[in-house]
DNA sequence: CTAGGGTTAG
């Protein structure tokens, strides 16, 4: 964006200025070339085509028929096909057919969409003739090719050449200015267009009212769409979207209520607009009734509206049919793949403890390796979406084939892409290839800064979590939310209680960002940490909302901890008001009594849990070797290593109890698939099992990776400590609630990360 | 001029 000299900025609106002028007020508004398609060319898009015939014929050097110059052209676009492209420029050249304005001005266009900018810019330099419609088409394509300074100035160029600009110009350079976030510019376009009267213009309204929202400026984007007089299905679907873009989801659901009261038909754009507001607010009863819709208006055989079908039941969870719908798909776009991927990836959140949850998460690598065996090649999307499903899996060898080919391809570029790659490694583990990458960035946004806190937060490196906040606000990045989690449990972590005041207090005042729950998680978790339970006490009772259940666990947790039973008990009768939700809640109040031989308050518990209809918690733990998985349930023995497994975890224990390890009663889980026979009390936990195996099977020195649905106990977390120390070996467990990194007797979170 | 897919927390 440098490149734009504020100069010529100012000269082409003074040009502009000057130029518009002289223009009769009727002849920018409309340009009748694009206008609705004209009958015979409708006809001559029917024609039946074969693609790879009619290329042939092209190689051949034979002519084909002038009727499939069109359909030919426009199969160029959906393929990409720079290769088609030229051979029918070839073909027009030979024809003489190149002094048609109409031809030339469409292969200009068909270059850009194939992303050969460079191509159409030479092809339009070599126009003996060219109109406004030419021009628009380069510059349109400067804007899809991503170089917007481009297009400004060959806008500037046109206006010298003394082309008249139409709505569509107007409209492209709106574009242009809102991919340079050249906000001012963008605004003086908007300037000119009242002057010019034609901001009554239904189309350039709807540019306009676009141009506000990719600003990220809703509000008049609203403004706009208002003040449209002659509102068309484009301004209602502009409108919703950019409801969708700027997170208003119920906002743009109202405004399609809006617009169906109005009589408006939606179109297939409408209606995979609003699927996906539907997909964002979790209205999935409703996202079938639009389902309905589309099927109603005859919309639904186009392919981004089943796309949208596709992912609204993926969202939802009905993996099935969102499968069957994508095998039954004759022809997928890229999207249709990355919305499969990212779909699979979100389904993982769904499920958050079930086992089913890796599965899909492998799903999803398998069809990202499909889609590398297809002709289509992955996009930066395809990109971010698998290396989120790497870095929940804490599948670090599948994530590191996947960075390699960002290499090659060239996506490593992008901001998404390098801001999910490093929270993937953070996840899998290793901070040192997750700073790598964030050091390698060229271009930081506030996400990635905020994923790099939070990797340096998570393990445990409080001074250099910090140290890279001021370093993001000193860049003059502004933090969020999210950001502000990452500091405050950098803060808890090492006890830094006048440090997290101030940045607490920072966030209200500095930056009016309203705490959420998870702040004063961190709040608690450090005084917990501190041992200052009193304290931790009065500030969840200070606290202007009510404190759900995992703030209560926490201090609960504490107090058993620092053994303040009394006021472990206390919170306890609290948080069972409260009505808890989850199973391990409750089982980290059965177990303190149980510990504690309240044996009426346990079976107060088990009853609350039967009226609740919470079920056993299932305990699982996986190990990713050699890009395979392996999981592991309590007390397993199903594994054909189980012997030696069981060896070396026993020899490990006795070792450790020698250098001090004092076992903690270990958790009992109840697993409702066993049923609750009596006596079958359980002695190791899963993700000892993961450990000792990836232990055995893995190269002496090199580091276990597991992962574990709930959080770790006390027991195994002190165990494990001392399995590092025996074995010269990092370990990794990414359990429920955070990442454990183990190294030569210490664990990354500090100790007062296992709460069970 | 409008659509469908992506990254950050506990």
């Amino acid at each position: 964006m440098a490149s734009l000299p504020w100069v010529a900025v100012n000269t082409t609106l003074h040009k502009l200025e000057s130029d518009l002028r002289k223009l009769p007020p009727s002849s920018i508004s409309l340009d009748k070339r694009s206008q609705a398609r004209t009958p015979e060319k409708r006809q001559l898009e029917s024609q039946p085509l074969d693609f790879g015939e009619a290329l042939s014929i092209l190689k051949e050097g034979n002519f084909i028929d002038s009727a499939l110059y069109v359909p030919l052209l426009q199969e160029c676009i959906d393929r990409k096909s720079l290769w088609g492209t030229k051979s029918f420029h070839a073909h027009v050249l030979k024809t003489g057919t190149h002094q048609d304005l109409f031809l030339s001005t469409f292969l200009v266009n068909v270059y850009a969409k194939c992303g050969a900018i460079a191509h159409a810019r030479k092809l339009f330099e070599s126009l003996p003739r060219r109109n406004i419609v030419t021009w628009t088409a380069l510059m349109t394509g400067y804007v899809q090719n991503s170089q917007p300074e481009q297009a400004v100035e060959v806008f500037i160029q046109l206006l010298e050449a003394g082309v008249f600009p139409t709505n569509y110009t107007v409209g492209a350079m709106l574009n242009a200015c809102c991919s340079l976030y050249y906000l001012k510019l963008g605004r003086q376009v908007h300037g000119y267009i009242i002057k010019y009267k034609i901001d009554s213009d239904t189309s350039v309204g709807n540019s306009l009212c676009s141009f506000y929202s990719k600003c990220g400026i809703l509000d008049s984007a609203v403004k706009i769409f208002r003040n449209t007089p002659e509102k068309n299905v484009i301004s209602w679907t502009t409108i919703i979207s950019a409801c969708s873009e700027s997170g208003r989801a119920e906002t743009g659901l109202s405004f399609f209520l809006g617009m169906l009261l109005e009589g408006m038909t939606p179109n297939e754009f409408t209606l995979t607009s609003v699927l996906s507001l539907c997909c964002q607010v979790q209205e999935f009863a409703l996202g079938k009734q639009i389902q309905s819709l589309c099927v109603k208006f005859g919309w639904e055989a186009q392919l981004p509206v089943r796309n949208s079908i596709m992912y609204l039941y993926l969202k939802c969870g009905e993996i099935d049919k969102a499968r069957s719908l994508f095998e039954g798909m004759g022809t997928a776009s890229l999207i249709t793949w990355n919305a499969m991927i990212a779909g699979h990836a979100q389904v993982m959140d769904l499920l958050k403890d079930d086992v089913s949850s890796h599965r899909s998460g492998i799903e999803a690598l398998k069809i990202f390796q499909k889609l590398n065996q297809s002709d289509m090649k992955p996009d930066l999307f395809s990109y971010s979406s698998v290396l989120s499903v790497c870095s929940r899996l804490a599948a670090l060898e599948q994530g590191e084939l996947v960075h390699a080919q960002t290499i090659k391809s060239g996506f490593l570029a992008d901001v998404v892409v390098g801001s999910a790659l490093v929270n993937m490694y953070s996840k899998c583990g290793s901070i040192e290839k997750a700073s790598k990458a964030f050091v390698e960035m060229t271009r930081r946004t506030m996400i990635s800064w905020t994923s790099m806190i939070t990797a340096y937060s998570q393990h445990g490196l409080s001074d250099d979590a910090l140290q890279l906040f001021e370093d993001m606000r000193f860049t003059g990045v502004r933090p969020n939310e999210i950001t502000f989690v990452g500091v405050l449990s950098a803060c808890s972590q090492t006890g830094r209680i006048e440090e997290a005041k101030r940045y607490f207090k920072m966030m209200t005042k500095e930056y009016r960002i309203k705490p959420v729950m998870d702040h004063y998680a961190c709040m608690v978790d450090m005084y917990v940490r501190l041992g200052l339970l009193e304290d931790a006490f009065d500030f969840i009772k200070g606290m202007p909302y009510e404190p759900n259940e995992v703030i209560w666990s926490m201090l609960i947790a504490g107090c058993r901890s620092h053994g303040k039973m009394e006021l472990a008990f206390q919170a306890a009768d609290i948080l069972l008001e409260l009505k808890p939700r989850s199973s391990e809640t409750y089982f980290l109040l059965l177990n303190m009594y149980i510990s504690a031989e309240r044996w009426q308050d346990v079976s107060r518990i088990r009853r609350l849990m039967k009226q609740e209809k919470l079920g056993g918690l299932r305990d699982w733990s996986w190990v990713n070797i050699k890009e395979k998985v392996y999981y592991f349930g309590s007390d397993d023995r199903s594994h054909p290593q189980s012997t030696q497994m069981y060896e070396l975890l026993e020899s490990l224990l006795e070792k450790a109890k020698g250098m001090g390890y004092i076992p903690y009663e270990i958790l009992q889980i109840p697993d409702d698939s066993v049923g609750e026979k009596a006596g079958n009390l359980i002695v190791h936990h899963s993700e000892r099992l993961a450990i000792v195996f990836g232990l055995i099977n893995t190269v002496e020195g090199t580091p276990v990776r597991v992962v574990k649905n709930i959080g770790m106990c006390r027991d195994c977390h002190s165990a494990v400590k001392f399995f590092s120390e025996l074995t010269q070996r990092e370990i990794i467990v990414r359990d429920s609630r955070r990442l454990h990194r183990f190294r030569e007797g210490k664990c990354s979170c500090g100790d007062f990360g296992a709460f069970l």
